[in-house]
DNA sequence: CTGTATCCTGAAAGATACTG
DNA sequence: CAGTATCTTTCAGGATACAG
């Protein structure tokens, strides 16, 4: 048996339809992981949440809320005042992906040192 | 105590240099977490990960697979044979990233049914 | 077999100006 | 205050052809 067998792959997580492909809440968007820790300590108005997500435009902020309301993570609810006020917040569904996501940050944090030195190391051989 | 006081922000996390910001390997690119399950058995040759991941052209799993390994988490070894041979394999530091991983693969598993329902019901409520 | 070289498309993001 | 309306930019991704 020294012949390098191929290891057998997971069943699923390869076909199009997985759920796992559809990485909700996450998907792609570039300031989800931000704006869900912004409300992990509670309800936020939409300008509150501008001000810790520097750079982000009031246009991106609205797409990415709604995206979020739209997976079930993020509660929008609206007070008929004068001026208006909106207030955005975690919904039990999204507290439960605090954890998952507390575990890939954890990782990043651990290991960027030996990130950034992998990426040194690649730039010094490429030349 | 009955005002509505906002709660505090969390400390970091918010500067653009931030190391979260970087969301190391999984920065996003569409078919990173496949390609990392895929090598989580052992090695593969380049035309053996393209059978699972289908669809996937060979442009973009060579760009992919390039910046997996500028980030230090997978390995490029070249057989100097002919026809060429080239192995790809998780790093240690790659297979410390499966844990996290599988945190968010299971959470999308556990909550897939929950949020395909919010997602209707958005959809109701907007028409 | 393992890629690279082009060209093209589409979706997200950014800039700016304006509204209930 | 809380957005929307446009317009432009950017870049990952896809299609196809070709190369070492």
């Amino acid at each position: 048996m020294t012949e390098t067998a191929p290891a057998p792959l997971p069943p699923d997580l390869f076909d199009p339809d997985c759920p796992v492909q559809s990485v909700p809440v996450l998907g792609g968007r570039k300031w989800t992981w931000r704006i869900m820790r912004c409300l992990e300590g509670g309800p936020r108005r939409f300008s509150e949440l501008r001000v810790p997500l520097t750079g982000i435009t009031a246009k991106v902020l609205a797409e990415s809320l709604r995206a979020m309301e739209q997976d079930g993570a993020v509660s929008r609810t609206e007070y008929p005042e004068n001026p208006p006020r909106v207030e955005y917040a975690l919904t039990p569904l999204g507290r439960t992906l605090l954890g998952p996501m507390d575990a890939v940050c954890d990782w990043s944090r651990a290991n960027l040192a030996e990130l950034l030195a992998a990426r040194e190391a690649f730039e010094s051989a490429e030349r």
